[in-house]
DNA sequence: CATGAATGAGGTTTCATTCAT
DNA sequence: CATGAATGAAACCTCATTCAT
């Protein structure tokens, strides 16, 4: 390994640390209250060095976004490039369970992405990460049409198009998760998103099959 | 009308007219851009009078739900105590248009709802008003289910609990929303918020028919 | 007096208090080191207050300028309207007070002006004060070049471009005003000014008199 | 040469290196904008390295007008220690040019010589690189005025104090270089310095003659 | 009741300087 | 000697809120 590397290395680890202590703080506080120094120091670092990382709060933020992003591509293209035969109502319970564990893998920064403020920050993206996020976001949308797309191939499917499908899939995930979270927060009690998820799904599979019976 | 009544009513048309200011600032700004001073100018007021009539930014601020809430509610009301015979894949039909109406009513205070950074905001609320979100809430899930309740004891629906139905129904509305929202945003696209709304609609009343054929 | 027009009277008066104090804390700390707040506290206000009168720190610090130019447009239409008969050499040396006063009416503010760093000022400024900046500095020339121009007119003084010598006296006025500051630093001497702005007028005058002898 | 020496010149070298850089950055960006890291990278070095060779920022941009002024000096005493004839008026001339070259050496510097905001930085320097500054000064205005002398005492000139028509020569330069930058930034025009100066030069050694006919 | 000028706490960001390697 | 990552003080500016009129 050369001390090149080794440096890029290094400089890699800080921008993860960063990146955890923001989520953190931004998921307790959200995005306008939290504080640069409060994610310093909560990465406890001095506020100067989130600048050496990070061009400015938004782009710190931002780039907790593609994080998500890539773990929902990952975690989807292992359904769709699935190498054990499952039929396609097998795979969209699959997805199901992928869209769980995407919500379980950082729930607040997600809810974060459905954030209507972010307009404002979108705006102010450097255009790289926001080539990158379209991107991302892009290829999810692909990865899960995929799925729908197979399923109609077989007739097993209504024939619409499968990225409405995707779109709608994507619409039910935000919407459990957020009407999941603005309860818990309405009435301090605890989340049933499993469930909700579970049910929502299962309804919407009955509702593009071809046939009842499986 | 006594004159203790005349001001009451007095009282609440400046309120109205305070509110109906903040709305279309927070909808052109989002909630932390747009300043008190913003919202004074529009309602031709000074800032200091706002201050008469809600206690902060974000007692004035939540009050715009209840606006929404209170419109959700009216409307839902209409669908469920119908006279016209209507059956209940009708209904569902009419709960969609309604939904539809109230995005319209006030989109971008709606999106507002969703919007997580509010938890903070919901936290700082007077406890009547929250007390009159939480009621508001509660009432328009108990309407919606009512639709759904009727259809299963005809035996058009599958039998599950209406509340699941009905908070799924949310879910997808607030889906479906925020998903058209934020495309339109990262992409500068119109919207195709009616369409999505529809297809997501028929699938989901598909999937809870007991039958195919109505 | 209308309450509009007193109320336009306090805000001038407002924004004079402001000035004046900025004007002494820029003269002793220069442009960079002179902070808001230093201004304000010189100025008994809050800092907020500050930019109630005034965009930003750099809108502030020109319109410093202004008042300097338009004091020095001041002086210079006395002389050149003059109706006392003055001969051009007198011209010149009215024109030589005139530029005397200017520096003492506010020295430090004027030394800001030959400011290289506000290069990088002017650049940020709201086009309005820019436009009045050039707008005076020009009128301040055409002024003084008048004065040349009945001197050659008269025969008196050598046929050359008026603006030309305009330029000149700006020029040594500048010089003298800069080197006797830059010595009065490094030394901690007093000044000259007078004296030497005095010996340079009067080596200009013999310099573009047609003839030796009045 | 001694192993201390040879250390001693390696040294010297480096600091020539990073005021080479430092008077490239300051010329460029001013002396508030440009950064130690942006000279750091100039002179392909680390910001540290550059607190090995001077103390601090300040140091570092004063240490540059010694080099300006030490060329001042270098032609002004080819000027006066001329061997071939020159007559008090060609010397003038030969003034002129000279100071003309030493804008040109480095236009930037010289102008924030002449930078008041420079008043802070003067009063932090070192007493030995005050000194040096002060002592180098003088001998250009001593040098200079050698040259009036040797008019006034071959008749050529008035009798005047030489030092003081040093000092407006001095002055005069300044205003110039002063004027046209200003004007330079003001209207984005081209400058005239040659032109002006030359103007500003003549005029002055005509009204310094004892004779308009030479 | 209404006003709106004033407040001042607090946020983001920069950058001269240090110090462990 | 040289490095360069890290520091942290300090600057500008905003805006929710107050209070004398």
């Amino acid at each position: 390994m050369g001390i090149q590397e080794r440096k890029e290395r290094e400089r890699e680890r800080r921008r993860q640390q960063i990146m955890v202590a923001a989520k953190r703080v931004f998921s307790v506080r959200g995005y306008q209250k939290a504080t640069m120094e409060d994610i310093a120091k909560e990465a406890e670092l001095s506020p100067g060095t989130l600048y050496l990382y990070f061009r400015n709060k938004d782009e710190l933020f931002s780039s907790l976004f593609i994080r998500v992003l890539q773990y929902l591509n990952i975690r989807l293209e292992y359904v769709v490039n699935d190498e054990t035969e499952m039929s396609p109502v097998q795979k969209t319970e699959a997805l199901r369970d992928a869209m769980y564990d995407v919500y379980e893998f950082d729930p607040l920064t997600l809810i974060n992405m459905f954030h209507l403020q972010s307009s404002d920050i979108l705006k102010n993206l450097s255009s790289e990460l926001l080539t990158d996020i379209k991107a991302l976001s892009r290829n999810s949308l692909n990865l899960m049409s995929k799925i729908f797309e197979e399923g109609i191939k077989k007739g097993v499917f209504i024939d619409r198009h499968p990225v409405a499908f995707a779109d709608i899939v994507w619409a039910i995930f935000s919407g459990v998760v957020l009407w999941e979270e603005s309860k818990r927060i309405i009435d301090g009690e605890k989340n049933y998103l499993k469930e909700t998820l579970g049910i929502a799904f299962e309804i919407f599979v009955r509702g593009i099959k071809t046939d009842r019976k499986q």
